[in-house]
DNA sequence: CAGAAACCGTGAGGAAATTCACAATGTCGT
DNA sequence: ACGACATTGTGAATTTCCTCACGGTTTCTG
């Protein structure tokens, strides 16, 4: 998804066609779902918990039975009924899916306050994702490291990227930067973004972005004080 | 919206009553994007513009023209059809709107690698959103302050939310303290808050809850990794 | 081993959100 | 003053997402 050009001619691009030879859609909402399960079933592995029901995974995260085993449902049987889920065996399945069973490799670009508290964050870890490099157009932090990631000139982006095989980048530049850097991000061949910068990206169809918008969330937040 | 009870017998909270003497039903997500109208605004406002389309707005978020015309008639009649919106006007009605034409006093529990960036972050203060107080239970950082705000101790966090009349609380602590840290946040009189821990909170219907979680976000990316 | 209990998978129905499409309304140049 | 044009506001159509409800399968109990 991108650009909707809802007035002007429709676009001949293969992306908005009726319905590619893929199987089933699968809506966006459940992949972030599964990700969600994929952790509590971590805490309930940690926990010793061999078995678990729909219903019980939703009560942890708040949703509805039925969505849960509608969600798995999209991608096989998992469930033995009377019983419920295999912990150990539902998670290894979903990472297979999300395609999390093996490292993530991510770049960062902008280690700037917050670059600096991803770089620092333990949690990615535990997750399976790993900061392999981060950029910067700063001479006084390129060349550096922190928290054992190497800061590399943003200029060598394209070649260092496509060298360490990154799946995804995540920029954290100032806005007027944005849009630029992920222009490089994509020409070096990525086609994941999670941007926390305030500003739309223009991208092609191909490449996802998954945006991370704090003002915008504590502006909406502010809707409901009453 | 809180626990969804799909199986159990319907809990009569009045929250899931059919319809309250609202008067239309607003989608969260018009919410949402009203925050974003307001940010594209502002930059235009900067750009000494007069006016906007619905379309322009559209384009400079990748939107549908349709939908934003449609999220700002939810409100009242703010164009002028064969000329568009005037900027500034609409800007502060978006901002009476979503509460934003006062300052928003914020609470910030835990002040680590991610509370501190929070706490430098220049951006927020251009939209408005003053984080007035910070708490923590290491000793070390107690009654130090952090980019101009002051940290206490997380024992008095109920007193001093209410002395400061804070509208919303950001929650950054460790996830086995997070539902505790909630729980005390609103019996301070919160009910808005933003959480950037990977939890799920349980709170009442009476609150909101915004998750930032950038597992989710990553995780779900790399399932369109091709 | 029979009957009860737990729980999954899913079709049908519904709700929510988005997009389409157009009549109505205003602007602007001449 | 009027016709050409731009753009809004909105019902209707469409799409996307969620919930209900139940048949069917497996386990458990006595
Ligand atoms: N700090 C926060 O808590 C926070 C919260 C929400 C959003 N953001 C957003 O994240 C972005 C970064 O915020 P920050 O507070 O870390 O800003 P910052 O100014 O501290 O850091 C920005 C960094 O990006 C680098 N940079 C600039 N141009 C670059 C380029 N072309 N290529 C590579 N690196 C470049 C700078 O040298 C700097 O180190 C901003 O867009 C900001 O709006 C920050
Ligand atoms: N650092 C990141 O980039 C990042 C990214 C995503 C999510 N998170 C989440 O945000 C949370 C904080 O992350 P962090 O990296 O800043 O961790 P951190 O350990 O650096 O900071 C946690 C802070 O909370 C304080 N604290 C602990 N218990 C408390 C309590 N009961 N009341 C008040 N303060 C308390 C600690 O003293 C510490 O200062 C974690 O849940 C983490 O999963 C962090």
């Amino acid at each position: 998804m991108s650009e909707n050009n809802p007035d002007s001619p429709p676009t001949p691009h293969a992306a908005t066609s009726p319905s590619p030879p893929t199987e089933k859609k699968i809506p966006k909402a459940v992949i972030k779902r599964l990700s969600l399960y994929s952790r509590v079933l971590q805490n309930l592995e940690i926990m010793d918990r061999e078995k678990v029901s729909s219903r019980e995974l939703a009560a942890r995260l708040g949703l509805n039975s039925a969505q849960v085993r509608k969600d798995l449902a999209y991608f096989g049987q998992f469930g033995v009924p009377g019983l419920g889920y295999y912990v150990s065996d539902l998670r290894q399945n979903i990472k297979r899916i999300l395609g999390t069973d093996r490292a993530i490799r991510l770049a960062l670009v902008g280690v700037g306050n917050l670059g600096t508290a991803l770089l620092s964050y333990a949690g990615f870890a535990r997750q399976g994702f790993h900061i392999a490099v981060a950029f910067d157009c700063d001479r006084r932090k390129i060349g550096s490291t922190k928290g054992n990631v190497r800061i590399y000139d943003a200029a060598d982006l394209a070649r260092i990227v496509r060298q360490e095989e990154i799946d995804i980048g995540i920029l954290a530049v100032p806005a007027d930067h944005a849009q630029a850097v992920c222009e490089s991000l994509i020409g070096a061949g990525i086609n994941a973004i999670l941007n926390f910068v305030p500003a739309h990206l223009s991208v092609p169809d191909s490449v996802h972005v998954h945006y991370v918008d704090l003002s915008i969330e504590i502006e909406s937040l502010s809707y409901y004080l009453r």
